[in-house]
DNA sequence: TATGAATGAGGTTTCATTCAT
DNA sequence: TATGAATGAAACCTCATTCAT
């Protein structure tokens, strides 16, 4: 009976989000080759073997079909954070498992992760719509909020140290994505590709010992 | 009487250091106000109070002058560290100072951290010539030896946790950029200047905390 | 049938070799009116009724434009040069059509022949890239040696003086060539059109009989 | 007594010759070197140990040093031809000598003469300023009549073709220029420096004998 | 006369975006 | 909806020329 009873505007509409996939696969794909400035709607469309004008039909611009590839990231970020808070777990397994949430995504697409970082840099933001801007805020809100929640519980039963729970939060998140970028960085400049992950489950293991009390 | 007869070919050298300077500074303005790619020259120029080719009379191209900066920065934290370095102070309290170095040249320029930053993402480090790549290695060795000296003493003298020291360096500073550059961003979103700095010391000090053993 | 249902592949690629056409026509007055290095793009497409990002996809850059146009009389004169050596005539006969193949390329454009000239000289064949010089040397060499093989049959024949036959067809070509070159530009310098045509009769009459037994 | 009673303005006028004088050497190498365009005043004023700036004291621009380079082997051509005019020998023994003093020249600085050729072309001569070009017609003239006496006096000795002498002056002097240049740049294909002179002598010969009667 | 730093017009080229088909 | 040829603004960069010293 499926797909029956779905109208055609629902179909379409289906395969609207469909062919918007596509082109957000074949984009993340270029800007990690190329980065930013380098990659080109040609390259996009062509890797997505469709025409440029094409693109134009999905995204207004450039900048916002690169916005949209960090705006999924962040969507990937909230609902998996979610997932860990509705986990009947202590709060520090919880923090455990925040990291392990980071280098999850990171093993999946390490160059979406750095483009989730550049996207809070200074440049790409003031050439953001407003709209835009909002929609990154909402997400970035509501996975900071949860990991707040996460934290504030930590200091109510005395096992992270007393400082304001946002700020508490504000590092975590920092020091996770920081990190994510600078061993990144390191890779591409020595080309070793082994010790990321190992260096990043030590850096994490000794941001979460370092929140908790003693 | 050094000084007061100097040569012409010294008078002549001395004015384009300052020129150079001055070029640096009306650059390092309009980059952390546009971003690398929508910077232009003719903006850097006009800053400057020159015109466009006089630029090239001090730098090859853009590309260069940006890199410029953040080799400049780079230096800096070179020369800061090894003064830390040669303290006779604890190895605790050296890595109380690291942070300190951060801070405070995060405090002359947020932007050029930020460019040093960005100096060691991929999309900048395609782009640059085998000869700055080499400079920038060169640098960023010295200063990466240096806390790597640091990180083992505190491990030989038991005080800092058995991991490989390297790898300790890597986390330390990675973290400690990754965070401002994270922290900067919220500034940037929130419009709130005041709590970077204190964010910065928590965010430091969890850190230190966390490499220390138990 | 054919052509009847030409594919729109078909029509596509013949498009495209007609807007490519376009601009090599109007590539080829601009170049004639100014040179090579006054000419400019813009005034390029200009004449073409075309934009300058438009010359881009059809020609990689100015340079290789301009070589074009020299390609295009390179063909066609080993096109030429084929069919004489292909008539059933004496060697006598076909060096003198050799001499109408020259007039007849210059009467239909006395630019581009002397382009074909620059072409040969240093500053050109210094910037162009290895694959175009190819090409050139290629068709260079084709129109060489079967100048060479009518020589050769000369010789052979007791028609033509005992000298080395590329050495005589280097010396015939260059003759022609050059003759245009200069004649041409005594018809710049002193404004008369009329006298060009039988002066290069005259000329390459002379060299004919010159390079006669006896 | 030399220079006891030069007095000071003609010894001012004997230095600035000189001054001129080098610079021209310093543009013939650089010109030879890169070509027309290529070329910059900046190397010219190196190669010549002086500033840029200083060029301008010597030559009104860029154009009219390249074509002081140019006039100047059109003068030494004048002067060597009229050498060759008042000696008593035989119209065919002045051919030859005419000859002679192209390959000379061509021996003693290949590229000027290749300079001299594009001089005639029509790039160049649009960009001359009238008091330059009309030079150029003086010295052009001088050579030029020289020589059409030399072959009249042949042609009514019986000796040379029944042609117009001018014409056959023209195609003397052009096929003498055209074969340089067109050799030179076969030598500059094939790397080939040895076979140049011979092949100038075979050629010039070729045309000697052509334009003699049977 | 000589300098050489500075100029700035003007060139080539790229590429995000549009629009007729 | 899809195309892709065409656009044209805007960037980087060069270098002949000037001018204060």
């Amino acid at each position: 009976m499926m797909g029956f009873d779905m109208g055609i505007y629902e179909r379409k509409q289906r395969e609207r989000e469909q062919r918007k996939s596509e082109i957000l696969d074949a984009a993340r794909k270029v800007f990690s080759e190329k980065g930013l400035h380098t990659a080109t709607m040609e390259k996009i469309a062509s890797e997505a073997e469709l025409s440029p004008g094409t693109l134009y039909l999905y995204f207004k611009n450039k900048e916002e079909l690169h916005t949209s590839l960090s705006i999924e990231i962040l969507k990937r970020l909230v609902k998996e954070v979610h997932k860990v808070v509705k986990l009947d777990i202590s709060v520090e397994e919880k923090i455990e498992k925040f990291m392990d949430v980071f280098i999850e995504i990171y093993d999946y697409d390490s160059n979406i992760l750095i483009n989730l970082f550049h996207l809070q840099s200074g440049e790409t933001l003031m050439n953001l719509s407003d709209d835009v801007l909002k929609e990154i805020k909402k997400y970035s809100t509501q996975s900071h909020r949860a990991i707040v929640d996460v934290i504030r519980q930590g200091i109510e039963q005395g096992i992270f140290i007393d400082e304001h729970p946002v700020a508490l939060a504000d590092i975590l998140w920092a020091s996770y994505a920081g990190i994510v970028l600078w061993v990144d960085s390191k890779r591409l400049l020595n080309n070793k590709k082994d010790f990321v992950k190992s260096t990043l489950r030590t850096a994490f293991s000794i941001i979460g010992k370092g929140i908790k009390k003693v």
